[in-house]
DNA sequence: CGGCGATACTAACAAGCGTTAGTTTCAAAG
DNA sequence: CTTTGAAACTAACGCTTGTTAGTATCGCCG
């Protein structure tokens, strides 16, 4: 049993890898179990076909990010501003994409192997972060903490600022996934008008960064 | 001749749609050849190899946004500021995204079919794009029109933030290219710290748009 | 008219694909 | 010791893939 499960884990690791790196319909079931250690039919004892992998990955990679989310949003006061629940969601995501970026990659480049059912539900997932990030600006915009230019395009501009993280960080780079977040939050902030002039004033500027 | 130089454009209209669509791998040349009304082998009187398609496809796609945005900042005056430079190049880089949503997404999702040479050209392509934009970040945090947070993290989800536009821009949705550049100039004026409560100040605020 | 180049066709190749059937192995349960 | 079931193996199936060789068609130039 032991072994059984380490074998769907190992299925599960070298999948995500070949996935994120070569793409779904390059990945072959004989390159995933080479790297396994088996045979290519071998891989049939423990997924019923090539998609039910990639929807696996999928399912696991969306739940994941839904998850770390959650965490985050709920360390937050209840009577948290705005201005704190975007910061929350801006770092749990950015520090998602940026430790997991072959779930990312799947996430947002290998859905198009999945079917037709699976990939409905996995759009479904993934339409619960722009609702959420969505009634965090419009809750902001009302209270006047925000200064919103247009909701919808906010909320894609924002997502998608954050999934791009996942294309360019690397473990061995000089920025820490700490700084990269505080770097997002900031013009997550100015993206919906916050106004952090004051924030900016009691600290020295030190002109651009050029790392 | 005629119909010869139309023939190699079909092929090129089509691959490019089932590209966009389907991904690389998933195109077969049947498939191509099929839609384009000739056989498969006849491809082969036009370009040597499906990747060659794909690279001819791909080389086109950035020559015509390094055009499309060159031709945007020579509309420039010669003493345009910051802002303005920032202005031509988002507004470029976010037209083409929308009008040219196949081509983009090419150049975003299948290079990974490229050859390791062309491939290699490929990105070195699209990094003049991002050196071009860092050029006026940085000027224009040097002169303080802007307060510029991280340079390479600002030209990074700035350009990210254009190409995502690709996504979901419908030329029958309800935004047209001119609203949607406007809105998308006005963001990238707030991540890059350019002051506009003057600007503000002289429209009336209307609340979010919903829409 | 005769030839020629461009472009299309047909037919096939070798390789690789996802998947399946049947069999063997082997540790744990009865 | 026997039974059982999970998980591995081998070997193949039917199909598709990108690509090529050889041939036919047809408009244009000399």
């Amino acid at each position: 049993m032991m072994s059984g499960a380490s074998t769907v884990d190992a299925i599960r690791r070298v999948g995500l890898e070949m996935f994120a790196r070569d793409g779904y319909e390059a990945t072959t079931m004989r390159a995933i179990a080479s790297e396994v250690g088996i045979q290519a039919g071998s891989l049939y004892n423990h997924f019923a076909s090539k998609e039910e992998i990639l929807w696996d990955l999928t399912r696991g990679a969306l739940m994941q990010l839904t998850s770390r989310i959650r965490e985050s949003m709920e360390t937050l006061a209840v009577d948290a501003d705005a201005r704190d629940q975007l910061s929350a969601f801006v770092d749990a995501h950015v520090r998602f994409h940026a430790l997991n970026s072959d779930q990312a990659s799947i996430v947002n480049r290998q859905m198009a192997g999945l079917s037709a059912t699976h990939y409905r539900q996995a759009v479904s997932l993934r339409a619960t972060f722009e609702t959420q990030l969505g009634d965090i600006l419009r809750n902001g915009d009302a209270s006047g903490e925000f200064h919103v230019i247009d909701l919808r395009m906010s909320v894609i501009a924002i997502l998608q600022m954050c999934i791009s993280v996942s294309t360019w960080y690397r473990a061995d780079g000089k920025l820490s996934p700490d700084e990269i977040c505080a770097v997002y939050v900031q013009l997550s902030q100015r993206m919906v008008g916050f106004d952090q002039r004051a924030l900016m004033a009691s600290g020295p500027r030190k002109g651009v960064s050029q790392r």
